[in-house]
DNA sequence: TCCGCCGTTGGACGTTTGCGCAATATCGTC
DNA sequence: GACGATATTGCGCAAACGTCCAACGGCGGA
């Protein structure tokens, strides 16, 4: 197999096995046996196991950063593209990789790599925002004093409520994350409420 | 030693272990050797180590959780209260215990009996931040129409602020995580600007 | 004074971890 | 068809883990 393919092999088959038991306890023997082969191969192309989850967690975490990314560009207009944010972030049948989020952070005081890797994608995420907000004041739709703070607030939010549904369960009724999170952001940006809830979040 | 105070020893050692160390990486011998004892010792006082290390885990949120709670109900108003709250809330030096609420998120989702305890605990700092709101809204010095949406919003910005500055250093200020908060909860509550800080806050 | 309970010891046992290394299989190239 | 590079194997290693257990020791009741 060519060592591109391999690579990426090894990657899907972490994250699988990721999904299945955590991050934390992802091993080397676990992400070869889900590959159906030997455990030395891994360490072939990746110098710690470190490495591994780091890029596993990427993968996923990348590839919703850039559905979303894209999806916000071909929006029209700032607040279309925000309505598109909130729905790609909400956590709907995609639980799964925001647990992946919820393992990354904790893990990000032990694990080098990893720390580095969901730092630089949060900044992403928050990156992505502040120039949506930038755009949008520019614009003239949009009252912001403070782009990058307003990023922060919402994008925090955002993850401490759907942190409490994908941990806990049903601590939160699923609708009022979104719903609250689009609220703050209306309050943030000056708008009216009720602009940010297009007819997709309604549904959910 | 009386069973009893032994038990509290064994948890006060694996608390102070795992502040150092994390919760997840805490093992018997390191609580043995912090008490200075065997460590077959633990395993006298508990089944397993399961159950050691979600006993540290309570104790340490359940203690925080009634500091403040006690703070709380000490002071004379609900905006004394509020300023208490996020006195005691912010992850000042105390990150390691806050990394614990992490460690805890991340692992409910498999433990059950984590899941129990953080969903709990999370619960009644929701509880008591809204049963404060309530009093607020009573006294008159509030304006909420959803104390209980209200209190899930405010704590859940704060968590994902703090996770920020835990999980990854430096991404967000430490002095924005509690200056956000509050004037996120002036906003959601009707009160002036700089209600909230108190002297305590703007020295942080 | 002796006995027996029980807190406590300290190490053995089996498992699992990340990692490294020599041997082997495989495949493109001359 | 032989060769060399390299992808891959399979196991070994040392360390660390949770758990268990036989033995020790001090203290209170008979």
């Amino acid at each position: 197999m060519a060592p591109a393919d391999r690579r990426a092999a090894i990657v899907d088959a972490t994250v699988a096995v990721a999904v299945r038991k955590g991050l934390a306890s992802t091993t080397v023997r676990d992400v070869a046996a889900e590959m159906g082969t030997s455990s030395g191969l891994i360490h072939h192309y990746f110098a710690s196991m470190d490495e591994v989850l780091a890029a596993a967690f990427e993968r996923v975490a990348a590839q919703d950063l850039e559905a979303s990314s894209a999806l916000m560009a071909r929006a029209a207009t700032p607040v279309e593209a925000l309505r598109s944010f909130f729905a790609t972030y909400t956590p709907a049948d995609k639980d799964w990789a925001f647990q992946l989020w919820l393992d990354a952070w904790a893990e990000a005081a032990r694990r080098p790599t990893v720390r580095a890797t969901s730092r630089r994608l949060n900044l992403a995420w928050q990156g992505l925002l502040a120039a949506t907000i930038r755009s949008g004041v520019a614009e003239g739709s949009f009252r912001c004093m403070d782009p990058d703070g307003a990023a922060w607030r919402i994008l925090s939010l955002l993850d401490g409520l759907a942190l409490q549904v994908v941990a806990h369960g049903t601590t939160i009724a699923r609708r009022d994350v979104v719903a609250w999170a689009t609220g703050a952001a209306e309050s943030e940006l000056g708008l009216e409420v009720g602009t940010l809830t297009s007819d997709a979040l309604r549904d959910s």
